[in-house]
RNA sequence: GGGGGCGUGGUGUAGCGGUUAACACGCCGGCCUGUCAAGCCGGAGAUCGCGGGUUCGAUCCCCGUCGCUCCCGCCA
């Protein structure tokens, strides 16, 4: 062994004990005749002094030492002089007085500090991904989400599932996503998908017999990345036979809480157990299917308010079946903010933002001031709950387009005003999503989940004559206005399998060549089951507290989906594309295979 | 595919139609025996992402392009 001890190991109790440390050097003190160098692991950070008296040759030696240098030190561990002890570092009560030390390997400048704590740009980050893990932040993130792998697999271990690979190459399922696609060498011109989710696979699993399953799963969508969607993320991907909704949402209700009071006990569970909202409500209240419950600013519906206004936009919107629906801020804007916050919804696709401020004694200002009569805006600082002081934004359109709409700007004005809790994970439960949404391209209905999702036995009736209204046995994991996850109970009954088929527009022929393998399956004794599946990656960032998957992620790509540390992706001798059955298209540079990159 | 933000020594930032392009950290040299963001002195280091345009003059304004990033579309 290269050492003795790891750099956050020492203590006062081995105070006399001659040790041998290995480490990064993170930074050096240099006096001239004395110098000190914090040594770095993993572990953490150990002072070690280099004093000419105690070891001259280790002192000539160390006076080169720079930072990311390797450096092994052998010395003794003694205490540090009275009142220059560090209560900031785990080993600040001592520190090695080094009697010798050997470079194991010296280090080029690097491009940026891994000592200090400050943003270095993002592609810089990733270029040099292996200095950037070695930074606190990043290795924080790294450990905690080992933390989190390693607890759900101990939790699910301890209630009986079995942890089993599914394959990476699979077939591709038109459904969903937009598959990754990799092309056959045996077999020109046909092709393996990588998989979305293991989601059919899970499913046979429980054909099979296994009963309880879980994988933490790595899947695949090529689909535009955003900060909390990557090429290829994490999956906690579970199935269960036998069980019910609840049983499954208990179960992981369960592993959240023990999960969070583990791995980050320093953070408040705002309400367990965690509230059920439907999919319905969590639209009309929060005007998102992930609303961030930590604040309030509900939406509130306008119409009652309204009936009668001459005023033409309102008025048409609502003739023509759309919504008027307002949030209420407890403060007055400037016309900039305004400006802002309207600029924000046109971008939605939003008409405008109507917006009135309530004032005292019964005076009101605002966009729409004029234009609505004085027993409207009563009514509407009535429904709102609107104080003298307040202000009352309105948006008018079509249903979905108000939500997205409010969603938003509800979600904006909790951050200009400084409403969302800090340390605090407000989790609920998404439930009885519709189980189809009209595809309006397409003409034609789309599964929400996937089309293996049971319907609610109350609303078989309507499959027929209102396949919109029917609610699916589905249930979504949300938490700070991020969906986690997501699963289902699934159809094991071959006739109701067929009518979703036949809603999807689905032939006898496309079902069999899709999902023949599954029905098939199904036909040899299908217990019921369901699952569900949630991100890890959101789930670790959420708990580190960070904002972008990519912070949580080993080696991420960039936004635009580039690997900058390694150059992926990249082109290829031509040679290898043709052996695949395989011809780029016209508009590509013929000679494309020419320009391989040099790696590194 | 569309829209917004950013791009200035190695790193992070400031600046702005005419500057010797500023500051901090880092780096190099010197001094320094109790520091822990060590200190003090000195120094090197920037064709202001790239291309074009406007202008007497562009790091600054305009157009295009590339990179990073945020959002819409897309995606559960």
């Amino acid at each position: 062994m290269l050492r003795s001890h790891t750099c956050g190991q020492l203590r006062a109790a081995h105070i006399g004990q001659t040790v041998r440390l290995s480490g990064w050097v993170n930074r050096v003190r240099n006096h001239g005749g004395l110098a000190f160098v914090d040594l770095r692991d993993r572990y953490g950070l150990t002072q070690v002094v280099l004093d000419p008296q105690a070891a001259p040759a280790a002192f000539a030696g160390g006076s080169d030492l720079a930072a990311e240098w390797v450096v092994a030190v052998e010395g003794l561990v003694r205490a540090r002089p009275e009142g220059q002890t560090n209560v900031d570092m785990a080993t600040g009560e001592v520190e090695v007085l080094v009697q010798s030390l050997t470079v194991l390997n010296p280090s080029q400048v690097p491009p940026f500090e891994v000592a200090r704590e400050i943003n270095v740009d993002d592609s810089q980050r990733l270029r040099y991904r292996y200095l950037d893990l070695r930074r606190t932040r990043m290795r924080r993130n790294l450990l905690l989400r080992h933390q989190i792998t390693a607890f759900v697999r101990a939790f699910l271990n301890d209630e009986d599932f079995v942890e089993v690979e599914t394959p990476i190459l699979m077939k591709a399922t038109p459904e969903g996503a937009r598959d990754f696609l990799v092309p056959s060498r045996v077999h020109p011109g046909k092709f393996y998908a990588l998989p979305q989710s293991p989601q059919q696979l899970k499913q046979l699993l429980m054909v099979a017999g296994l009963d309880r399953y879980y994988q933490i799963a790595r899947c695949f969508r090529d689909e535009d990345l955003r900060a909390d969607r990557e090429l290829e993320f994490t999956q906690v991907d579970m199935e269960l036979s036998f069980v019910e909704a609840p049983d499954i949402m208990a179960l992981n209700e369960r592993l959240f809480l023990d999960l969070v009071k583990s791995v980050t006990p320093e953070l408040r569970i705002r309400q367990e157990p965690f509230p059920h909202i439907s999919f319905h409500e969590a639209m009309e209240r929060y005007g998102s299917d992930k609303p961030d419950m930590r604040f309030g600013l509900e939406l509130t519906d306008l119409a009652p308010a309204l009936a009668a206004t001459a005023f033409r936009v309102f008025a048409s919107t609502l003739a023509d079946g759309g919504r008027v629906k307002a949030v209420a801020a407890p403060q007055t804007f400037t016309r900039r903010e305004i400006d802002e916050l309207e600029a924000l919804m046109k971008e939605l696709g939003a008409a405008g933002l109507a917006w009135l401020t309530r004032e005292a004694g019964g005076e009101s200002r605002g966009s729409v001031a004029k234009a609505l009569t004085a027993e409207e805006q009563g009514a509407i600082f009535e429904l709102t709950g609107a104080q003298p002081g307040h202000t009352v934004f309105i948006v008018a359109g079509h249903a979905a387009l108000v939500a997205k709409c409010l969603g938003r700007l509800r979600q904006d004005l909790a951050r200009r005003l400084n409403l969302i809790p800090e340390g605090e994970l407000c989790f609920a439960w998404l439930v009885e999503p519709p189980l189809f949404e009209w595809n309006e391209d397409q003409g034609r209905w789309n599964s929400v989940h996937h089309p293996f999702t049971a319907p609610d036995p109350r609303d078989l009736a309507l499959l027929d004559s209102d396949p919109g209204q029917v609610r699916a046995m589905a249930y979504d994991v949300i938490c700070n206005g991020y969906e986690l996850g997501g699963g289902s109970i699934r159809i094991h009954d071959r006739a109701i399998q067929q009518r979703v088929f036949a809603l999807l527009g689905l032939s006898a022929e496309q079902t069999e060549s899709q999902f023949g393998h599954l029905l098939r399956a199904f036909d040899f004794g299908a217990p019921p089951h369901g699952g569900i599946a949630w991100g890890l990656d959101r789930t670790v960032a959420i708990l580190a507290g960070e904002s972008n998957i990519r912070e949580v992620i080993a080696f991420p790509k960039s936004l635009s989906a580039v690997d900058l540390l390694t150059g992926a992706p990249s082109s290829v001798p031509i040679e290898d594309v043709h052996i695949l059955g395989l011809r780029l298209a016209a508009s590509d540079p013929p000679d494309a295979s020419a320009a391989l990159p040099a790696t590194g």
